[in-house]
RNA sequence: GGGCCCGUAGCCGAGUGGAUAAGGCGCCGGCCUUCGGAGCCGGAGAGCGGGGGUUCAAAUCCCCCCGGGCCCGCCA
């Protein structure tokens, strides 16, 4: 058995089983467990009495005293005592079992513990980041890298077979876009950060020809003497000139000298376009400066996201998919089916039409007044969509796994629908069923958002630097005796940890508002904390010369029985949070037991504890705690060290 | 106009039907003769945006309203 608080639980609801028997109730009816609001209350409670009595039109109260003396604890070796408060029954562990159950089964599964592995496994693939080759990774970005390796981490402690997936978008135009200005400059290397260094490019030249056309527009305001417009253009020019001053000051000569290649260009919208459209028909020369510029992006997304442990098994292009006519062929079934149509020369998915004949809306709860937009397949110069051609990739993810995880951005909720409904019109309703969008919100910055198009973005790479940075202060300050390479070493496991923590321990679906307190907080309520405490009780551990024969039974007070309830309830909680997906389950359980672990250490002397029974139990308890926040740690991607 | 998401103390934020609504920051007051003070103990501070409803039981479910965000592109 792996799960203790399960085992208490099944001896509870043998005893109930055995109570309801004797008292003659045959209700049919869940027998259905949970935490009484103290431990004083006992470990595990129900409330089915008051279920129970509107069927047999009794007081729950009553009830529920009747069955807590029909229930025979003497029976149950784990269970000491049974009793009915206001309803609800309680049971009570017996300290002693409960403690040597939960204790011995973490110590004997140590970095297995709690980890309960599915029933059935499957094949999962996690598709996240998936950010633009056109800028470097921001810590909007990392938000979603940072969930879902979290959520793949979970998913193969489950047990599941899990690929994890990097949608290389190169056929957009900002791709385009960043290329063009990168032939401008006359195809440099990168000089430093290659993402940054393509993001830079990208966001001149987008700024710089922004500008062009405002002060173009300007002028034939002026001419036409629209004043109300002059305005109007003013204020954007004001916005652009803000954004290329901050572009400027971070590489000015690649700025100058691209202000200086577009000065001369006739047509620099239409250039990229024409670019845009080599590239989707893979002509050579497009497709060399194209996958070159985006090798570079993808070499500096590697090294950011590498830094903190995040890596992809696969790396798939969507330039890929569209060449080998995988995306064509999804068109023309598609056109075969009886909901596209052509309009104004844009081929055109009538969503609302798929839905309503195979009943998605009420299949994936969807409200029915909700008319879902049309979706564009191709356009009329017979280019294809970003959605259209994720539709041929899902179908390439099905041919793989069983099961499909999206990490992307809310934003994108309509678009991954209308995935969802042309994968239906497609006869695939099941592969549509098993496709989750796992949507999150932005992180913004305060008073401003966070702008790839004007280059304005606080990086991730910038983050994880200074928060290293201040890990290491602290670990210097604090253990000046530790060799330089450990110091180092244990710094990055802190200030990396601190910046997961951080953007792990909120609702996914809150917007986070960036703030460098926050993720440079090192103090209770961060991984930091958490990892402060399992090197308290490495510690301990560390100087233990030996270990006495423990006495579990000694383990009374409450302090200690909070923390082995936690310790045993840590199988439900990982089985709880990937079932919901939901890492932040893990992170606040984590911090809950360094909390309780630390409010034990001030408390209770363990080497030095009275008698040795006692303190050989309490060095299990601490080993326990050690392994626990370990596995919560490192099932989230954060590392815990030893001492720090 | 329609749809979706969010709204919990001064601030940040757990908590999706159950018994006293975590925790952190900030504020006030304590704790370095015991295993690491990135720590511990105590105090003040919310009845969960507002109003109805369902239920033995609602921050959690339903309806209406208010505030903020997002989406409704031949962008991604």
């Amino acid at each position: 058995m792996s799960n203790p608080l399960e085992e208490l639980r099944g001896e509870c609801r043998r005893l109930l089983e055995g109570g309801l028997r004797s008292l003659s109730i045959s209700e049919p009816l869940e027998l259905v467990f949970s935490k009484p609001p103290s431990l004083e209350m006992g470990e595990v409670s129900t409330s089915i009495c008051f279920r129970l009595a509107s069927k047999l039109h009794r007081s729950p109260r009553e009830l529920a005293s009747e069955l807590a003396s029909a229930l025979d604890a003497s029976s149950s070796q784990l269970v000491e005592s049974v009793e009915a408060v206001g309803g609800y029954i309680n049971f009570h562990a017996d300290i002693g079992e409960f403690s040597r159950l939960t204790l011995e089964t973490v110590l004997k599964l140590d970095e297995e513990y709690g980890f309960l592995k599915a029933e059935r496994p499957e094949r999962v693939m996690v598709e996240h980041t998936s950010a633009n080759p056109n800028g470097p990774i921001h810590i909007g970005n990392a938000r979603n890298s940072i969930l879902g390796d979290a959520l793949a981490r979970m998913l193969k402690r489950r047990g599941h077979r899990v690929v994890i997936h990097f949608y290389v978008d190169d056929m957009g135009r900002q791709v385009a876009m960043a290329t063009y200005g990168w032939r401008l400059l006359g195809r440099p290397e990168p000089k430093g950060p290659p993402d940054l260094w393509v993001g830079t490019i990208y966001a001149s030249v987008n700024v710089i020809k922004e500008v062009k056309r405002l002060k173009r527009e300007l002028e034939e305001a002026k001419t036409l003497k629209a004043y109300a417009r002059v305005s109007e253009i003013n204020a954007q020019l004001s916005h652009y000139a803000a954004a290329a001053q901050e572009l400027r000051e971070r590489d000015p000569q690649l700025f100058d000298r691209l202000l200086e290649a577009l000065e001369d260009e006739e047509d620099p919208d239409g250039a990229i376009s024409r670019l845009n459209a080599e590239y989707e028909r893979g002509e050579p020369e497009a497709k060399r400066d194209v996958r070159r510029l985006v090798e570079y992006c993808l070499k500096g997304f590697k090294e950011a996201l590498g830094e903190i442990g995040i890596h992809f098994d696969s790396w798939d292009y969507e330039s890929d998919l569209v060449w080998s006519g995988a995306v064509d062929e999804v068109i023309n079934r598609l056109r075969r089916t009886p909901y596209t149509r052509f309009e104004d020369g844009a081929l055109v998915l009538d969503c609302e039409a798929v839905a309503r004949d195979l009943k998605l809306k009420e299949r994936w709860g969807i409200n029915p007044r909700y008319e879902i937009p049309e979706l564009v397949l191709v356009r009329a110069d017979g280019t294809t969509l970003y959605t259209t051609r994720d539709i041929a990739y899902s179908l390439w993810k099905f041919e793989r796994v069983d099961r499909v995880i999206n990490v992307i951005g809310y934003e994108q909720s309509t678009a991954q629908l209308q995935l969802r409904i042309a994968l239906a019109a497609l006869g695939h309703v099941d592969i549509a069923d098993r496709q989750r969008h796992y949507a999150y919100k932005f992180v913004t910055l305060p008073g401003l958002k966070m702008s790839g198009r004007l280059g304005r973005y606080v990086t991730l790479r910038e983050v994880v630097e200074k928060a290293v940075e201040l890990a290491y202060r602290e670990v210097d300050a604090r253990s000046p005796g530790l060799p330089e390479g450990e110091k180092r070493r244990i710094a990055e496991m802190v200030g990396h940890g601190a910046v997961k923590y951080a953007l792990l321990s909120v609702d996914p679906m809150k917007t986070v508002v960036f703030d460098w307190d926050r993720v440079l907080d090192f103090e209770r309520n961060s991984a930091p904390f958490i990892q402060y405490s399992h090197a308290r009780a490495c510690s301990i551990l560390r100087k233990a010369e030996d270990r006495p024969e423990p006495d579990y039974g000694l383990l009374r007070d409450v302090k200690e029985r909070e923390l082995i309830y936690l310790i045993a309830s840590f199988p439900d909680v990982f089985q709880e949070a990937v079932e919901a997906l939901s890492p932040q389950a893990i992170a606040s359980y984590a911090n809950q037991l360094a909390d309780k672990f630390n409010s034990f250490y001030a408390s209770h002397p363990v080497l030095k504890a009275e008698p040795e029974g006692l303190a050989g139990a309490r060095l299990m308890l601490v080993d326990a705690v050690r392994i626990v926040l370990r596995n919560a740690l490192s099932v989230l991607g954060i590392e815990a060290p030893e001492r720090m």
